[in-house]
DNA sequence: GTTAAACCTGCAATAACTGACAGGTAGTTT
DNA sequence: AAACTACCTGTCAGTTATTGCAGGTTTAAC
């Protein structure tokens, strides 16, 4: 308990994210499985998420699981896209809920050495999605019996992972995020309830003109081509929000 | 540990909301709280979301709290909605990060009874977010000692709780989530980069016309009045996401 | 072999958005 | 007083989206 203690507080403490790395293999060592895989998609678009990945699979599985783009396959990220729920492989192994095809991988993964393991879906602020996942290169009795007490531990360690991830993406930042007005996020935000310019308009009590003006200027600020841009990068940058 | 595991069954075995707030009443047992609050927020739009909220707080505290209009404004709200680390009210109290003004729901909560508490952000599939909390009615140093134990046993419970929601939302069903096809989740897809009809169909290898089609389609299948709408309402109800 | 679903296309009229022009006020900071 | 920001408004030409019409093919299921 200690041990996760110090993680914690080496997490919250950290300068870089070059960090990172490191915690993920001393976390890998506490709960005493041979591999790591740490993986955060960072959408900036729907087609564009910034990828950060740390982990240290064999590195043959690890190109052959990207050449073959089998991130978009993997019954794991399927699992870990739509539920909340730590996993065993084997769970998955045995679920119906996937087709041959893709379990594969997982035979393949096996194979590669990576006998046994578990994962545990993260989600984030809109659209932020990832998973962390730890494996063992035996698959024995004695193995299984690590997960019941590895599962807690990476339970109280993600949320500290994801806020220094986000503490250490604004620190080094490239591009900060856009700052909008009040107007511009009213309009954005009734833009995204498919109202006109004209409704808008009537909504905040101004012309049409002046809704247009807001919504261009936005767009602009976003980086977005056009009004739909604009909406899909201010809801997955969360500069507007279901909560306001 | 063994009635955690209890709990994890009845959550993955329940099979209608109406358990819950049994079951979280079951939890704040287990943690030695006298008050518990989760809720979530599931967004079916921007503006429109579906409030999950079980508690048994000070019934006089939450009607205060509600017509207020607090919830937009309370300093463990704006905490969670940005952060992933369990926090100790405590904590918020002390922060820099707020104002005077809205520390002051915090100050009221105290006189209402709530004396010392801690809650856990929750984040889910695009959009969804929400907060669970344990307060007690005595602010002691033996029940701060408390927050070390309850913190992990409610960070295992708390995805189960994530994944029985989603579960029971869809068996007690009113409007079952939109199936699109294929071509229209792609029409979406590049509609959200911004992608004009004819772009998109330069994309697709089809006609503008049929470009349209599909976006059409896909607006009527979301409910959607036009194509921003279809958009924010894919983003969010997660039929187009960031890994396809 | 019928049915259904997904996919595909064209035309025409209307509605809505975009971009570039040109200007205004109110309030705050330097 | 000048500079800055947020806010507001107008016109015009051009582009894009929406809606309703009418029709087609391919594929898989019953």
């Amino acid at each position: 308990m200690k041990v996760v203690m110090e993680l914690l507080e080496r997490l919250q403490k950290a300068e870089s994210m070059s960090e990172l790395p490191g915690i993920l293999e001393a976390i890998s060592n506490i709960v005493e499985f041979d591999y790591f895989l740490f993986g955060l998609a960072l959408p900036n678009s729907i087609t564009h998420s910034d990828i950060l990945m740390y982990d240290n699979y064999p590195s043959e599985w690890r190109r052959c699981y990207d050449e073959a783009g089998y991130a978009k396959r993997d019954p794991i990220v399927q699992y870990s896209i739509s539920n909340y729920m730590p996993v065993t492989w084997s769970q998955i192994s045995d679920s119906k809920d996937f087709s041959k095809n893709d379990l594969k991988i997982m035979w393949e993964a096996e194979a590669s050495g990576l006998k046994a393991g578990f994962s545990l879906p993260i989600h984030g602020t809109v659209g932020e999605f990832g998973m962390i996942s730890f494996a063992s290169a035996r698959d024995t009795d004695e193995q299984r019996l690590k997960y019941a007490e590895a599962i807690p531990v990476i339970q109280m360690l993600v949320p500290a992972i994801q806020d220094a991830v986000k503490r250490l993406r604004v620190a080094e930042d490239k591009d900060p995020p856009a700052k909008l007005t009040k107007r511009e996020i009213e309009c954005l935000t009734w833009a995204t309830e498919g109202k006109s310019s004209w409704e808008i308009s009537q909504i905040l009590g101004c012309s049409e003109r002046t809704a247009i003006f807001h919504l261009s200027n936005a767009a602009t600020k976003l980086g977005a081509t056009n009004r739909y841009q604009a909406i899909s990068k201010a809801l997955l940058s969360g500069v507007i929000n279901p909560l306001f």
